[in-house]
DNA sequence: AATCAGGTGATAATGATTATCAGGTAATCA
DNA sequence: TGATTACCTGATAATCATTATCACCTGATT
C-alpha cells in the first residue's frame, strides 16, 4: 500500500515545462496570453506553498507593481477553469491555489491548516479511464486528507489538560504556506 | 472497480442512529447538549442536499424562530471539529456541510455546484488503518471528483458555439441543493 | 496599421463568516 | 433540588475574501 508524502525537489523542471506549454494551452482556453497571466501562472508554479491570491499577489508584484488584486483573484478562477490550477479549500477560510497538475492529493492540518502534497497511486488506478459516474462527465478530482501535523500534535498533548478547542483561522505565518 | 452513486434511501434509518448517539457524543468532545445544538444536527441529518449554514438556519428557524444564524455558522464549525459533520467546499464560494459520517466522497459539478454522494470502497482500503502519513497524523479524509452533470452538459453543448465560460456564482436554486 | 473583443486597474459593493458582549442556560455538586 | 459557574446564545457590528462595475488599454487578427 503506497501512500506517501511528495518531496520538492521536481518543482523547478516541472514549473520550467509547464511555463513552456502555457501560451499554447491559453489560446486552445481561448484566453489571450498576457503579461499578468504569465506571471500569475509563473508565481503558482514556482510557490509549492499552495499560496492564497493576496500571496499570489504580493509575488507578482515584485515584477508588476501595477497589477490589481482584482486581476489575481479573476486569472486564478480562470486558471482553475481552463485546468491550469487547482484550488484546495475545504478546510480553509480562503482559496488557496495549487499549480501541479500532475496527479497529486493533499494532506492538511485541520489545526494549522498546512498543506502537503501527497501521492497515491492507487486512487489513480480506480479513477484512471473514467470518464462518468452516473450521469456525471468526470473531469478531475482531489482527495483531501484531514491530519494533525506533528508541531500541532505537541501542542495540543501539552495543552490538552483544559482547552482541546482549535484556532478558528489559521496563524498569519502559515496563511499560506 | 467499483465507484458508484449512493442513493438516497438509507438516510432515514441512519440520521435516526446518529441522533440517538449525539447527547452523548457532545459530552464527550465537550460540549454541552442544547437545544440549538440538537436542532441544528437534525437538520443537517434530515437533509440530503449537503445545505449551506444559510440553508440550516432556515430549517432550524422553523421550530426554533429565535436562533440566530451566528449560532448555526458556530455550531456548524463545531461540529465538524468534534467530527459529527464534515465541511464540503473546494468548489464552493461558501461551505457546504454533510452530516453522514459513513465513509463516502462528493461529486460536484463545476458549473451548477450540484453535489451527489460517492463510494470508493478501494479507497476506503487504502486509507483503512492508516494512523499516520509521515508526521501527520490521520483524522479522516474527503475526496471531491469534479465533473460535469447531465443538465449542464446538454446545456454547454447548446451554447457552446461562442461561449463556453461558466457561471461564478451557483444559480441560487442550487445554493445548497 | 486598424479594429475590437477581451483584459485590466481602481474602486465600490457584496456577502459569508467571525468577533464582541450582555444576558441566559446546561452541567455539576453540595 | 438550588446555587454556582463555565459555557452558550442572540443581536449586532466588524472583517475580509471575493466579485461587480466601468472606463481605459492591449493582444490578436486582419
Amino acid at each position: 500500500m503506497e501512500l506517501k508524502l511528495i518531496n520538492e525537489g521536481r518543482r523547478a523542471g516541472y514549473a520550467a515545462g509547464r511555463l513552456g506549454e502555457f501560451a499554447e494551452r491559453c489560446r486552445k482556453g481561448g484566453l489571450a496570453v498576457t503579461p499578468q497571466r504569465l506571471a500569475i501562472i509563473k508565481a503558482l508554479l514556482t510557490s509549492a506553498e499552495h499560496p492564497r491570491a493576496d500571496t499570489v499577489y504580493e509575488m507578482v508584484r515584485r515584477e508588476h507593481p501595477h497589477i490589481s488584486l482584482a486581476t489575481v483573484h479573476r486569472t486564478l478562477e480562470t486558471l482553475c477553469e481552463i485546468g491550469e490550477a487547482r484550488k484546495v479549500t475545504t478546510l480553509h477560510d480562503s482559496a488557496r491555489y495549487d499549480g501541479n497538475l500532475a496527479p497529486h492529493h493533499h494532506v492538511v492540518c485541520v489545526k494549522c491548516r498546512r498543506v502537503r502534497d501527497i501521492e497515491i497511486p492507487e486512487l489513480e488506478q480506480v479513477l484512471r479511464g473514467r470518464a462518468a459516474i452516473g450521469d456525471f462527465k468526470v473531469l478531475g478530482s482531489s482527495l483531501e486528507i484531514q491530519a494533525l501535523c506533528s508541531e500541532c500534535q505537541a501542542i495540543r498533548a501539552k495543552s490538552n489538560e483544559k482547552s482541546p478547542r482549535r484556532a478558528k483561522r489559521a496563524p498569519s505565518a502559515h496563511k499560506s504556506a
